[in-house]
DNA sequence: TCTTGACTTGGATTGCGTCCATCGTAGGAT
DNA sequence: ATCCTACGATGGACGCAATCCAAGTCAAGA
């Protein structure tokens, strides 16, 4: 556990939004001024695949990673601005999907993504 | 409607599968050798704003286009390989949102992608 | 003190997609 | 039939996100 580490995990501690690595790092740098991106990256990546993280790919742009790992949630997003929201989940959503329709597959895991207009988005011109 | 857009289209509607802009191209070099990329990520562009075709952005990478757009459906998605399939939707998935948790969204589709490992993928060493 | 290995760094590189200047061509006007 | 015009196609340049890589830094242990 290097200090560059522990800034990238405080980061994503402290706010509860769904930032891209750039904003990650442009916050990390705040508190350690020469970390570099790719320190970013690595340390954004031992924490998804420590499970204390999870990497959002909602549209074609950068990821998202989202710190709130620990409660399941689903995501409402907005098809202009690509801003998210946390939706509280509602009932199993694996329950969709019977046994004889996985096709052998091993299934892990469910996201459910709401894609929509937010308000200011939804104010503007189409 | 030009041979370029057409045979875009005829690409999508005789494969029942998820490719990426990519494959697209080079089924579509097949039939029209001096196609461009431009002109697919035009044509496809242009399937999806019809409606005729759905864009998947299932991971970091390529997105896919998927001419099964007449049925809604939800994903399979390998998370090793990213072999996609189809899979029947079960009840009325927006159900899952009421008005409440909306936060002002216009929520317009909602996504489900079960995540996992292939027969195949599973089959190997982790 | 010296060695070793893990971690960081910044720049190069890749993958995917978009942009743009230019070209070709189908259709209408003369 | 010839000329004009406008739309679409083309291919290469460009932009962004992410990864790769070679070199540098540092701390712990012998
Ligand atoms: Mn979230
Ligand atoms: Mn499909
Ligand atoms: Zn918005
Ligand atoms: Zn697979």
């Amino acid at each position: 556990m290097t200090s560059q580490r522990r800034v990238v995990a405080e980061v994503l501690d402290g706010e509860h939004v769904h930032l891209t690595a750039d904003e990650v790092h442009a916050r990390a740098v705040e508190r350690l001024p020469e970390i570099s991106r790719a320190t970013v990256y690595n340390a954004l990546g031992e924490l998804v695949a420590l499970g204390e993280v999870v990497e959002l790919s909602t549209d074609g742009r950068a990821k998202r990673y989202d710190p709130n790992a620990r409660h399941p949630h689903h995501h409402l997003v907005c098809s202009r601005c690509g801003t998210i929201r946390d939706v509280p989940p509602a009932g199993d959503p694996m329950a969709g999907l019977p046994e004889e329709e996985r096709f052998g597959f091993t299934v892990s895991k469910v996201e459910v993504t709401y894609r929509g207009l937010c308000p200011s988005c939804a104010g503007r011109a189409a």
